[in-house]
DNA sequence: ATAGGGTTAG
């Protein structure tokens, strides 16, 4: 059925006239005009009116819309119409009513809603009771949705756990979750995922896919969202086979269409697994490239410092009647910023206002300040952040930072690092990068001041460490590390490469860009 | 008809 369809059959209808009649059909008809697009709520809430008296069943269909569109704060209003009305809720309405109080969040309405579900005796239902579960712990309130879970005893099922696991991940700890994970009686694939979405949002990859291991081993299937996120994993760890296996084995799921956030995903983990030409494959292989596949070509291109290829893709973006995000453009200024475009950027940043009508954020003016700062105008940079509407933050200071350290800047360099020192004095990165600086420019006195400094303060430095797939080994990089007998043998080759580098500078690569033409 | 998991930037 279409909407045009419905809407001519409400007219019918409402011709009609017969009262019982008219019930019987709308509540199809309402179902249909809630659960097939939220935007027809308006129009819904026209039928609504008609009613006379709606059921039980009517305001449950209408408040779970409400509850997962733009504007959950209807689903209260509506919930207040229907204790008016008189009409008695039942176990169906509550998770519903909860949801939308645990999304907004409005915990007092939320904590009502718990008194008059005990009141009204629905408390021991299972549903019931996995929606407070999540209310309480997705609101970070650890303790009431420990309570919760406590209390439910038998009661609990795999949905308890999960839903319980994930908080934990969320506003706890991830030791916290893993512990419970542990203790589960039985997993399903969404506990997987929460657990493996939970070391990913960490920064733990290698523990996310040692866990989609196990997954894989307890014969599981994954889901769209745990391809997401161990898809994220291998990007961050650059383990490109386990990337490939998952993208062959989602081109194999019979009858599936690719969802647009894994092709994202895909996109961005060949980007970062070092393979532009597979990514680019995987891009060209889109039939509808929408906003997000064309934001991770963007980035990607930045990523690997082909900042003209970033540009290129905006307009191709832009020609083919996509809309850029937010995201889109701190992609192509970062693009601008690594591949030395200012006057590029600059414009890219006015069009955004202007022509996109796109307010700005902290970050956009992050990437201004990042360019021209690395462009060497570190003066014209800090003119720009007084002439910001916000506070610079962290990342700011630190953009300048770095590049005061590249165009070997002392005097702006401690007016920043003054700031991040205040801010996060606790942060190692800050200390290095001015160290680095003196030692640059022979100021020794001023190197141990700062060695000094951070040992009063108690941060070590943390050795940088990268991993890399090769063959089917992962191999782990670790600064300072000699203990590997190939780490000497690889040190040669590298500096075989960087003069390689040095002597094609002026090649853009080159030879990547001939096996990415189409 | 009801409850649990997610990306693209820096």
């Amino acid at each position: 059925m279409s909407m045009q369809v419905a809407k001519q059959l409400h007219a019918h209808i409402i011709i009609a006239g017969h009262q019982l009649l008219k019930e019987h059909y709308l509540r199809d008809l309402i179902t249909f005009f809630a659960i097939s697009n939220p935007s027809s709520l308006n129009y819904d809430r026209i039928s609504f009116s008609n009613i006379i008296t709606p059921s039980t069943f009517i305001y449950n269909t209408v408040i779970r819309a409400y509850t997962s569109s733009s504007d959950p704060r209807q689903a209260l209003h509506l919930y207040n119409q229907m204790r008016r009305e008189g009409a008695p809720p039942d176990k169906y309405t509550f998770p519903f009513l909860l949801k939308a109080c645990s999304i907004l969040p409005h915990l007092f309405k939320g904590k009502e809603t718990h008194c008059q579900i005990i009141k009204l005796g629905f408390h021991s239902n299972v549903f019931v009771q996995n929606t407070l579960i999540q209310l309480y712990g997705c609101n970070a309130m650890i303790e009431l949705a420990h309570r919760v879970f406590q209390e439910m005893g038998f009661n609990r099922d795999i949905v308890s756990w999960t839903t319980l696991v994930n908080c934990l991940a969320n506003f706890s700890s991830i030791e916290s979750a893993r512990k419970l994970f542990d203790k589960m009686p039985s997993r399903s694939i969404v506990s997987y995922s929460a657990m493996i979405a939970g070391y990913v949002r960490v920064g733990r990859f290698k523990e996310a896919l040692e866990l989609f291991r196990d997954s894989q081993m307890a014969a599981l299937e994954p889901n769209d969202s745990t391809i997401m996120s161990v898809l994220c994993a291998c990007a961050n760890l650059g383990a490109l086979n386990l990337g490939r296996w998952i993208h062959s084995y989602i081109c194999n799921r019979k009858g599936w269409i690719i969802d647009t956030r894994i092709n994202t995903a895909l996109i961005d983990m060949y980007f970062k697994c070092g393979s532009i030409e597979n990514a680019v494959q995987v891009f060209l292989g889109t039939q509808e490239k929408l906003v997000g596949e064309w934001t991770a070509m963007i980035s990607g291109m930045a990523l690997h410092g082909l900042g003209h290829r970033s540009v290129e893709l905006f307009e191709e973006m832009h020609r083919s009647g996509v809309k850029p995000t937010v995201v889109t453009f701190v992609a192509l200024l970062s693009g601008c910023t690594h591949a030395g475009l200012v006057n590029e950027g600059l414009e890219y940043f006015e069009r955004m206002k202007g022509e996109f009508r796109i307010e700005p954020t902290i970050e956009h003016f992050g990437c201004v300040v990042d360019l021209l700062g690395r462009a060497g105008q570190i003066e014209r940079a800090l003119q720009f952040i007084q002439e910001m509407p916000m506070e610079a933050n962290v990342a700011i200071w630190g953009a300048i930072l770095t590049a005061c350290r590249v165009h070997k800047n002392v005097e702006v360099a401690e007016l920043a690092a003054g700031r991040l020192v205040s801010e996060q004095p606790w942060n190692r990165a800050l200390y290095v990068a001015l160290m680095s600086l003196y030692r640059e420019t022979e100021r020794w006195d001023s190197v141990e001041k700062v060695k000094q400094e951070m040992k009063e303060i108690g941060c070590r430095k943390t050795p940088g460490c990268s991993l890399v797939e090769v063959n089917g080994v992962c191999y782990e990089f670790v600064a300072g590390d000699k203990s590997q007998p190939w780490v000497l043998e690889l040190c040669f080759h590298l500096g075989t490469l960087v003069m390689e580098v040095e002597d094609n500078s002026n090649n853009d690569y080159k030879w990547i860009l001939a096996h990415c033409t189409d």
